[in-house]
RNA sequence: GGCGGGUUGCCCGAGCGGCCAAUGGGAGGGGACUGUAAAUCCCCCGGCUCUGCCUUCAAAGGUUCAAAUCCUUUACCCGCCA
């Protein structure tokens, strides 16, 4: 990992995690001392994604190169919305329930720092700290009092909105309250460097114009790519929603299985942004994915990287080996049991008591929650994309046998060419 | 405040008394081809105890043998005039 600074930021770009920046070289310059930054988070959710992961691992690249980082938690913005990015109003959330996320996200943020580092051990902050005690009086003295309306209006995320068809006061504010975090994380730790995602841009120096009308200091602003996938669509979205960094939300097999089914067009940008291999190691990649792409070494070593990072190196190789397990290379039938159980731990599953008769495929796969209707199962059926044990099956009435189940307790429902389930007999 | 227009399935959007579970596009799903990729082609796409039945066209009531389609009220959106 690059420590120099000049470094730093070359390499951010050649990652393509560089949009743009105030005064580039006085960024350059200011790094080459240890420098403090944040990012802020704000609880939309109860989990952090995919998307956020950029960010995430752009603050760590910064901790590695020698800096001190602070991942703010957005207690207060959560509860008042960005209109960033957004072409409608949000809707707000009930403070308890901001409250709870903010605690998971906090916890979810601490995985990717270090805070035992030293000198530059990071740090986690959250806004409403410094936001709740403040009073409406004082916000407005103190803090609005140096805010144009005419420039707030003129931010692209207000004037999109008002041409959209209007912004409430609430998140026409929500600038302010950045700005100020801002202004905050530079009185108490001398933080000088805020990191975002491009559509954070105008958040970012309005904060910066704050910290130089109240205590004539100034900072730096550095932005990131929204990351974009090769054929248009919206990166870290699937069919069922968004891919979360909770294992809960989002199995760390489906996760794997994310990042191994990237397309291949996007595979090596992938691996800039996200993974922390060096330039060299990533274009050795890029080389064995040209020569042999149906190889997909790129793809697996970037699932594996991320699931490391995300789960850990324990439940990677768990999953990688149920992955490869589940997918065609060996019969089924020939996993011993244990290596069966592990990898089927992995998917949604349901279970079949013993001494009850069995149900039908179709009532099977729609109890594991792979499909939503019985409809959905029995169309699967009727199409041709039905299998147990990887075995095509076909009839609306199917039902697996006992000596269907391998080792005598596990079936592998399967829906197309790559939806698994898991039923067990117990 | 007055007048007019709108609210349809995941999204966009036709339909404007029976032939409507509702045209078309997108998204999504299955198949073929492949490499657990992309592109392309074919098929599917409300639910169920599935040759039939049930619940949908903002909500609630009504007219009719029959309503997404007509009437009334309510909610929200959008124009024009004050």
């Amino acid at each position: 990992m690059a420590t120099l600074s000049s470094e730093l930021i070359a390499d951010l770009k050649w990652r393509g995690l560089f949009s743009q920046s105030t005064d580039e070289k006085a960024l350059v310059e200011a790094l080459k001392k240890p420098t403090t930054l944040y990012i802020g988070f704000d609880p939309t959710a109860p989990s952090l994604h995919v998307g956020n992961l950029v960010v995430l691992l752009a603050l760590r690249r910064f901790q590695l190169a020698g800096h001190i980082p602070i991942a703010l938690v957005g207690g207060a913005t959560g509860l008042i919305g960005d209109p960033s990015g957004k072409s409608e109003e949000r809707s707000l959330n009930t403070s308890d329930v901001v409250a709870a996320w903010v605690e998971r996200i906090r916890g979810q943020v601490s995985k990717y720092l270090d805070f035992q580092a030293k000198p530059n051990a990071a740090m986690v902050a959250n806004n409403l700290d410094w936001t709740s005690p403040l009073s409406a009086i004082e916000f407005l003295r103190d803090i609005g009092k140096h805010f144009s309306v005419n420039q707030m209006l003129a931010k692209d995320s207000v004037s999109s909105r008002l041409e959209a068809g209007g912004i409430s006061y609430t998140e026409f504010s929500y600038q302010v309250l950045q700005s100020y975090d801002f202004l905050e994380l530079y009185r108490r730790h001398n933080c000088t460097l805020q990191l975002g995602g491009s559509d954070q841009w105008g958040n970012i120096v309005a904060g910066l114009d704050l910290i130089r009308r109240v205590e004539s200091g100034s900072g730096h602003a550095l932005t990131i790519p929204l990351l974009a996938k090769a054929d248009g669509s919206k990166f870290g979205k699937t069919a069922g929603g968004a891919i979360w960094l909770d294992a809960e939300m989002t199995s760390p097999y489906a996760f794997f299985q994310y990042w191994l089914n990237t397309d291949d067009k996007d595979v090596i940008n992938f691996l800039k942004v996200f993974s922390f291999k060096s330039r060299a190691e990533i274009e050795a990649l890029e080389k064995t994915h040209n020569e042999n792409p149906g190889a997909r070494e790129a793809h697996r070593a970037l699932a594996r990287e991320l699931t490391s990072i995300v789960h850990s190196e324990d439940i990677c190789n768990r999953v990688e080996l149920a992955s490869r397990a589940l997918f065609g290379q060996g019969e089924l039938s020939e996993l011993d049991e244990a290596t069966l159980a592990s990898a089927l731990a992995e998917l949604p599953r349901t279970t079949v008591k013993s001494g009850d008769p069995i149900p039908t495929w179709v009532e099977l796969l729609a109890a594991t929650g792979v499909v939503d209707s019985k409809s959905a199962a029995r169309r699967i059926v009727k199409e041709g994309g039905a299998y147990l044990n990887n075995t095509k099956i076909s009839g609306e009435d199917f039902a697996p046998e006992k000596s269907d189940f391998l080792c005598g307790k596990y079936a592998v429902l399967r829906k197309g060419k790559r939806d698994l389930a898991a039923v067990e007999l117990i």
